[in-house]
DNA sequence: CTACCGATATTCT
DNA sequence: GAATATCGGTAGA
């Protein structure tokens, strides 16, 4: 039994205040959302298992890494028992160790905005798809639990989604200059088709 | 601060 | 063909 063993939606408020560090950088992560468990229109598992969301569908406490929009990569932590997908979306923290090397992965940027964001976030951990699948606690990433949970958890929908927009699953620490601010599901742009 | 837009791989229709 | 768990740049209030 681990942390990491119950519903996405109970292991997500956990995860806040904790450490992860990869590759020289610490970051406490600050916003969360849980995907998938038994029923899910918002989560990559909905439709079944895929090259990309098989990781999900595996044991709790790896990382499933994906890439999107063509350019970005997410990072979430595998929860639930194996055969059940699930996962929590790192969404946002703040760097507290590292904090030269992450500024060196995005020159220019304010500190709070280091790792604002899932994309963002994995910019400042250096996660990319070769860590998809990895413990997370192993060779390569560490994550340490606070020791004492956090009282400032706030709670609402998650951000950026069409799907069951109504599911308050996202979760983050009330008052954190780091996490990220709501934007609902943008509508649909059509795509240039003619020059 | 908000609003829009382009970049563009993976997945679904 | 079209949407997507996004972000950085630019324009404007």
């Amino acid at each position: 039994m681990t942390p990491f063993d119950d519903t996405p939606v109970e292991v997500a408020p956990r995860l806040l205040g904790a450490l992860l560090t990869h590759r020289g950088v610490t970051v406490r992560l600050t916003e969360v959302e849980a995907y998938g468990g038994a029923d899910d229109p918002g989560s990559h598992s909905y439709r079944g298992r895929t090259r990309r969301n098989t990781v999900m569908f595996g044991p709790a406490g790896h990382l499933y890494v994906y890439f999107t929009y063509g350019m970005h990569y997410c990072a979430n932590v595998v929860v639930g028992p194996d055969g059940t997908p699930g996962a929590v979306l790192l969404r946002a923290g703040e760097v507290t160790d590292g904090l030269d090397l992450a500024r060196s992965r995005r020159p220019g940027a304010p500190g709070r905005d280091l790792a604002r964001g899932p994309a963002r976030l994995c910019r400042a951990l250096d996660l990319d798809l070769a860590v998809n699948g990895a413990p997370v606690n192993g060779e390569e990433l560490s994550l340490v639990l606070p020791e004492t949970p956090v009282v400032n958890v706030a709670r609402g929908p998650r951000v950026g989604l069409r799907a069951a927009p109504e599911r308050p699953w996202r979760f983050w620490l009330d008052g954190e200059p780091s996490v990220s601010s709501y934007r609902p599901a943008a509508p649909p742009r059509r795509r240039r088709t003619s020059i």
